[in-house]
DNA sequence: ACGCCCGCCTGTAAGC
DNA sequence: TGCTTACAGGCGGGCG
């Protein structure tokens, strides 16, 4: 669920209310979050005593610099949270499998129900070579500018559908279910469609769809679903999800033309689109 | 190259 | 009412 806007949305409040601040101590309640580890101790030790000194976004991974060299990096799945709490007396949420108290006060917390999230240190200088799900991570839409022109080249190069390339993190870094069905309605364009039946007209179509409907969610901080699982750094929701126009929308008229959304499987996951709309 | 399925998880909701 | 099943989906891996 958390995917680009949403976590550029932590990043950046991550920013403001983290950097700068030192690790007091840190305490994980297992493994599974901190998988990579050896064991909690070495987890801890690898924070304790050093301060947030600034903080980046590859796609949907966040990487904490710490002001010795190290990175914590960060990625929240489909249900994590980072939430930042006043103190240590603040109510903790279940399922908060590790918690970073700073000495300034106040804590950060990774909540984390699904737990396909996970965090680890490493060292800023390699962990874009060596861990191999950034390593191969694509354009980051938001970061870098990208013309059309090798947008396009990107997608008529392959035979699989829209809707997979979009999702694909080796192409373009952040995008998951949610922000691929609203990028193809904002393109009029079927997520079945393949990459290289594209016209140039239509790669110009999905390229700015996707840098709008990124911005846009940006703009209203991220999208939080009938499940509320996702939530900025302070547990607020988004308000993205109030202009969707396909996503979760089956049964609903669509906005543009009034024609009742559909809902199909591709894969193994749900697509939302217009039946009109869309070509 | 591409499509599809599985495993990893828990909470919620629909179905029998 | 109460149990079972489906679904939510990020990501790596595997298989045809």
């Amino acid at each position: 669920m958390p995917e680009l806007p949403e976590v550029e949305i932590i990043r950046r409040d991550f920013e403001r209310e983290i950097v700068g601040r030192k690790i007091k101590s840190v305490e994980a309640d297992g493994m599974r979050s901190i998988r990579r580890h050896h064991n909690r101790k070495q987890f801890a030790n690898r924070l304790v005593g050093k301060k947030f000194s600034g903080v980046e976004r590859r796609g949907k991974y966040l990487l904490c610099r710490l002001d010795d060299g190290d990175v914590l990096v960060v990625h929240l799945g489909m249900s994590g949270q980072l939430v930042r709490a006043k103190s240590a007396r603040e109510a903790t949420k279940k399922h908060t499998h590790v918690v970073i108290t700073l000495t300034q006060g106040g804590q950060l917390r990774f909540v984390d129900p699904r737990t396909f999230g996970e965090m680890f240190v490493t060292e800023l200088d390699t962990v874009e070579k060596e861990v191999a799900e950034l390593a191969h991570l694509g354009i980051d839409p938001l970061d870098e500018p990208m013309s059309w022109e090798i947008f396009g080249r990107m997608f008529t190069a392959h035979r699989q559908k829209l809707k997979a390339l979009l999702m694909d993190q080796r192409l373009i870094a952040g995008i998951g279910n949610i922000y691929s069905d609203e990028i193809l309605f904002a393109a009029g364009l079927r997520g079945d469609r393949t990459g290289e039946s594209l016209s140039a007209q239509e790669v110009r179509r999905l390229y700015r769809g996707m840098i709008e409907v990124l911005q846009d969610a940006v703009k209203h901080r991220g999208s939080t679903l009938a499940d509320e699982q996702y939530v900025d750094l302070f547990g607020q929701a988004g308000g993205y999800q109030a202009f969707h126009q396909v996503y979760a929308r089956e049964g609903e008229a669509c906005r543009r033309c009034r024609k009742v959304i559909v809902r199909h499987r591709y894969g193994n996951r749900s697509t939302f689109s217009c039946p009109a709309c869309q070509v």
